[in-house]
RNA sequence: AGGCGCGUGGCUCAGUGGUAGAGCGCUUCCUUGACACGGAAGAGGUCGGUGGUUCAAUUCCACCCGCGCCUACCA
């Protein structure tokens, strides 16, 4: 038996405090640690990295400790539970940090500065304009800036109180990351699953970077038809309507639909652009809508996904005229690629647009088609109207501020378009919960119009690790990569040479051209796996481990990361990455919008563990279900930490209870100990189907209303009676075994006052230093009860429910005695209770009883037949 | 426009083929020796709408309405 002097501990917990305590120990005592040696089962968790952009809100805080609840389940279900944590540094969020952090841009070609400052700059240094740094030092930046983010990341798991192996810690920047992701494309390019070519790519015109389709979005944005006289080439004219006027030096060709009356006779003739005086083909096209704008469109090089199909399916020139910046490039009508009937006509026109953005370029193309001087043969001006404004669609880079641009550049893609049928089926065999977000991923995977695009025209990334021969022309042969060599990697083809090249040939004909490009980010998380792994490290240790049992994350990411990881564990190993998927939900705000930065209505969530404790926030978090959005509600917060004290106060209470060491023998007491091994059966099935939130709900209702309220009321008299030693035996040992049981149920979700408790004596008792690593609850807790009938217990909290109604009824308190009690229930019920009777009716401060037996009342059904209430003692007054 | 999810007391959310649940909030009462961050009792809902299946529907089916998300939609 357990006994504590509780003189000694306040009444409320003191969360803070537990935290620093508990986090070192744990830490030092290493109890979350992944056993390589042991043999028993692994649990192996695909944590996600978080993307280290330097501000922390509540959702951080709550899909993490959804998994950490899980992650604790199982180990104290005897679980090797591998936990690792990384941290996604690389990629676009990071360098626009840096830059604005900073205020720097990179520039390939600036000289490093060996002793550059890592301070943030300050106002007067943003007056100007951003410093411009080498690739190298923009690195160094961003190495220095991420791993103080990290750090802040690091320090609010802990307090969290997040179960991770933190000997398990990666980075997707560090040195072991970028050789896998290497590793990773150079088993790609080996087996056929990559490519590269010069084609019309997704372009943001702000990062200067080609983006996949996954990270593109649709924006709804105002634009307006403009209606535009076309001339027929040996006359005739029509209209075609267009959103974006600025594209008509890139007009290559005019469409409209094969059965479209107005249309039919120019097929096959050409028409002339106006203003640029450009004879271009007209075809028809199933894909044009008669009913949209004026029924025949222009093509142009390019304004949109179709264009481009049009482009290649009908052998299109090219008329590339927006550049990489966005910006109008100089190109020269009449001359290879641009002709005009006109070319001084067009010149003078595109003279107008030429280093425009885009925008710019609309307003001032505009101005030239009201010219009516513009016109053919004195038609008039080639506007025919007013813009008409529209609303419609337009595709952003998810990250990007300006629409994207189709730009021909040669990029590195991941063919996927070709094996749609295998990665449905893959997704098909993984389990995901809740179910229905199986279906995100089937809908995806079904509507993918493009391969991967892995390439980025960025900095801070994992380089490719490829070279291409320069031939005795000067030009690459892009088709003839030079890989790296395996054991060489991580390399960086920026300044090293290829095998079998010197330095002094980088660039020279006959020498080789390194590759500046780096990996999309998701090239190198979709690997988390195997770099938690240990992947071709550790080829036994990647065996056990993989494919791992849990990937946690949330929707919006189904489409790039678990997606493209499923992808990778596919092309590499033909196998899943992972048993199941747990998605989590959102938070957000109280108004039910999504929380984030830009909308300024994040909470973050130092000052809300301040205030209500870790094990609070954590209440809040496993509060809600898998999959499911949560409006944040500090109510929830409130209640948690309500919980946690009341967790406190009752353990405090039942440790202090002394009695000769015995067992569970008194009916009444066995009879909750069965309803208690139910809640704990209860609670252990919906954790195995990850529902932690059930869990919790269980556990709670069971600790509130069965334990506190209820049974320790009742045998409170007993636990401390000296004239029924065995019975007082029996109520504290049910007490400290309930205890024992409850604290471990809770463990998972309040860790750090489990703990506490834990400490006061379960430890020892148990031989299990720390709750942690105590076994989930289980038959060998409830020895000895086998088939005891819960309905003694079910009948006692009915008999208190009854007396309890009958003196709030008449304005006593429930602990105003009773001169005399008449109750009546069924004879079954009655002959249920009478053993706990003498508990019911000093919990109840009864001074003389009757109890009826009447067959006509239902079962567990008290009826009180006659109160009196005694006396109540007059109160001192103790005036203030 | 298609798909998925949701719509239950004032609020946040569970749940179920057979008299509706919790917490918060509200009302009344109680400072009792673990806990007032506590305890007791109570008020409050035609479970979005309309049909259908069924002895019985909040629960199953169909349609509709509202909200959210995903996908598509740059002429």
């Amino acid at each position: 038996m357990i006994t504590i002097d509780p003189e000694g501990l306040s009444s409320h917990f003191d969360s803070r405090a537990a935290e620093e305590r508990w986090d070192r120990a744990w830490s030092q005592r290493r109890i979350y640690d992944f056993d390589a040696g042991s043999s028993a089962q692994a649990f192996v968790i695909d944590t996600p990295p978080p993307t280290v952009s330097g501000s922390l809100h509540v959702g951080h805080v709550f899909s993490y400790t959804q998994t950490d609840a899980l992650a604790r389940y199982m180990r104290m279900r005897g679980r090797n539970v591998f936990y690792p944590m990384g941290w996604d540094d690389n990629g676009l969020p990071t360098e626009r940090r840096v830059q604005n952090y900073f205020h720097v841009r990179c520039e390939p070609g600036a000289t490093h500065d060996a002793a550059l400052e890592l301070r943030m700059a300050d106002d007067a240094a943003r007056k100007g304009p951003p410093r411009k740094v080498s690739r190298g030092n923009f690195i160094e930046l961003c190495l220095a800036l991420t791993a103080e983010d990290e750090k802040a990341f690091k320090a609010l798991w802990r307090r969290l109180g997040l179960s991770v192996d933190w000997s398990l810690e990666y980075s997707t920047i560090d040195r072991r990351s970028r050789r896998l992701a290497q590793l990773s494309f150079l088993d790609l390019l080996k087996k056929g699953h990559v490519y590269n070519v010069e084609a019309p790519t997704l372009w943001d015109v702000d990062f200067r970077t080609a983006v996949a389709q996954a990270e593109v979005e649709d924006r709804p944005v105002r634009g307006a038809f403009h209606h535009v006289r076309f001339a027929v080439l040996g006359g005739g004219e029509f209209t075609i309507a267009t959103t974006r006027p600025e594209l008509l030096p890139a007009c290559v060709a005019v469409a409209a639909h094969p059965g479209d009356e107005r249309y039919k006779a120019l097929f096959g003739r050409r028409a002339v652009t106006p203003l640029f005086r450009v004879p271009v083909s007209i075809f028809p096209s199933l894909l044009v809508d008669k009913e949209k704008g004026s029924g025949i469109l222009m093509v142009c090089t390019f304004g949109d996904a179709t264009d481009v199909q049009w482009w290649r399916e009908e052998r299109l020139p090219l008329r590339q005229v927006i550049g990489r910046d966005g910006r109008l490039a100089a190109v020269r009508f009449g001359s290879e690629g641009f002709p005009s009937l006109d070319p001084a006509a067009a010149n003078e026109a595109y003279g107008h647009l030429v280093g425009r953005t885009v925008k710019e370029a609309q307003k001032a193309i505009v101005e030239l088609l009201r010219r009516p001087e513009a016109a053919a043969a004195g038609a008039g001006a080639p506007l025919v109207s007013e813009p008409q404004p529209v609303e419609h669609a337009v595709k952003f880079y998810e990250k990007g501020d300006r629409p994207l641009e189709f730009i021909t550049t040669r990029q590195w893609f991941v063919r996927l378009l070709d094996r749609k049928a295998e990665l449905i089926e893959a997704g098909e065999t993984i389990q995901w919960h809740p179910d229905f977000m199986r279906t995100r991923y089937r809908n995806w995977t079904e509507n993918l119009q493009l391969d991967w695009c892995v390439s980025r025209q960025r900095y801070f990334g994992v380089p490719f690790p490829v070279w291409y021969p320069v031939g005795q022309d000067g030009a690459a042969d892009f088709q003839h990569p030079i890989a790296a060599d395996e054991a060489a990697l991580p390399v960086d083809p920026t300044s090293e040479a290829p095998p079998g090249y010197g330095e002094a040939q980088r660039d020279r004909p006959g020498g080789f051209h390194g590759e500046a490009d780096v990996f999309d980010t998701w090239f190198t998380s979709s690997l988390s796996p195997q770099i938690a792994t240990r992947w071709t490290d550790a080829p036994e240790r990647h065996r056990r481990l993989f494919p791992m049992d849990l990937r946690p994350q949330s929707h919006e990411i189904i489409r790039t990361w678990a997606f493209y990881t499923i992808v990778k564990a596919r092309l590499h190993e033909a196998t899943i990455p992972w048993k199941h998927v747990a998605i989590s939900g959102w938070v957000l705000d109280p108004d039910r919008k999504k929380m984030s930065k830009s909308k300024g209505n994040v909470t973050t969530p130092t000052h809300l563990l301040d205030q209500y404790g870790a094990d609070a926030v954590r209440y809040w978090s496993l509060s809600a279900r898998l999959g499911t959005d949560t409006a944040f509600d500090e109510k929830v917060l409130k209640v948690g930490r309500r919980l946690v004290t009341k967790l406190f106060n009752a353990s405090k209470y039942v440790l202090a209870q002394s009695a000769q060491a015995g067992s569970v023998t008194r009916a009444l007491d066995l009879a909750f100990l069965v309803r208690l091994r139910e809640t704990v059966e209860q609670a252990g099935r919906e954790l195995e189907a990850f529902e932690y939130a059930g869990a919790l709900e269980v556990a709670e209702r069971f600790f509130w209303s069965r334990f506190t309220d209820a049974y320790v009321e009742i045998v409170k008299a007993r636990a401390r009676s000296d004239s029924d030693p065995q019975g007082r035996t029996s109520a504290v040992a049910a007490l400290q075994l309930a205890l024992g049981v409850l604290v471990r149920l809770f463990a998972p979700f309040l860790p750090y006052v489990t703990e506490e408790i834990w400490s006061w004596g379960y430890d020892r008792e148990s031989g299990h230093a720390s709750v942690h690593r105590a076994p989930w609850p289980s038959a060998a807790d409830f020895e000895g009860l086998d088939d005891a009938d819960p309905g003694a217990f079910d009948a006692a909290l009915a008999f208190l429910e009854a007396v309890h109604r009958a003196k709030s009824a008449r304005g006593a308190s429930v602990g105003r005695h009773l001169r005399l009690l008449r109750v009546a229930c069924a004879p079954a019920t009655a002959d249920l209770v009478a053993p706990s009777l003498p508990d019911l009716l000093a919990a109840s401060r009864v001074e003389e009883h009757h109890l009826e037996r009447r067959e006509s009342l239902s079962p567990l059904a008290f009826e009180v037949v006659e109160i009196v209430l005694a006396e109540r003692p007059e109160p001192e007054k103790t005036e203030a």
